[in-house]
DNA sequence: TTTAATATATAAGAATCCTATATGTAAGGG
DNA sequence: CCCTTACATATAGGATTCTTATATATTAAA
C-alpha cells in the first residue's frame, strides 16, 4: 500500500470522486477507495469520517441520517453542486503536481 | 502554484530527485525546483531547512561546510549511496499514487 | 452465545507543511 | 558611505491531515 506520507491531501479527491458515481455512506466509502485503486490507496474510517464532516461544512458534500433495508442507520453522504465544481480545479491541480515531479526526476 | 495540501510529501522527492543531478546548497535546492517545475512546485526555505536535517539524520543525503568563491559560507549536500536507493521505490511508490488517483477519478 | 461484519465517533499523537522572524554577508547604486 | 537587494542559514509557533487506539451499538451467521 501507498505510504502515509505521500498519499497526503489525497482523501479529498479520493471522496469527491467515488461520490461522483452515487451517494454513499461512509463505511462502503471506504471499501470503494480501497477497491477502485485494487487496494494501493486505503483510509481508515477514523481518518475518513472527520474528512467527511469538513467537506459537509464547506457545503461539498450533504449527508442525511437514512435507515437502510437492514434496519441500521447511517449517514449517506451526496455531491452538491459545489461539490462538482470543485472536483475539476482538484484533478487539474494533481495533475499539474504530477507532471511537476516528472520534470524533476526525470521519468516520463 | 499547486497549494500547500496536496503537494505534502513531495519535498522528499523533490529533493532526492535534483540532488541527483550534482551536489547543491539548501538556497539554491530551492531555486531549482521551482524552476524545473516552471513554477508550480514551491518551498520556502523554512520548510526545507528541516526537511534536510532530517534525510541527513537518516543518511539519505550528507551535507559539508564550503566556502565559495565569493567566500559565503555554505552548507553544501550530495546524495549518498543509501539516497539514491532510497530514490526510486519512491519515484515507483507516487507513480503508484498517480494511478490510483486515476483509476478513482476516471480520467486518463 | 459468541464471533464477525457493519456502522459511526472521538482522543491523542506524529509528520510535514506554512508564516513570521532572526541573523549575517556581499554586491551594486546613489 | 549608506541603503537596498540578493544570498544564505536558522528557529518558533501554528495548521492540516494523517495515524493508532478506543468506544459504542446493531445484525447475521456459526
Amino acid at each position: 500500500m501507498i505510504g502515509s506520507g505521500i498519499k497526503r491531501g489525497t482523501a479529498e479527491l479520493a471522496v469527491l470522486s467515488v461520490l461522483q458515481e452515487g451517494p454513499l455512506h461512509g463505511y462502503e466509502l471506504a471499501r470503494r477507495i480501497e477497491q477502485q485503486t485494487n487496494g494501493a490507496l486505503r483510509f481508515t474510517l477514523a481518518a475518513l469520517y472527520p474528512m467527511l464532516y469538513r467537506m459537509e461544512q464547506q457545503r461539498w458534500i450533504r449527508g442525511t441520517w437514512e435507515t437502510g433495508a437492514n434496519g441500521r442507520r447511517r449517514r449517506c453522504y451526496r455531491l452538491t453542486p459545489a461539490g462538482k465544481k470543485k472536483l475539476t480545479p482538484l484533478q487539474r491541480e494533481w495533475a499539474e503536481l504530477f507532471h511537476a515531479l516528472q520534470r524533476l526526476t526525470k521519468v516520463s
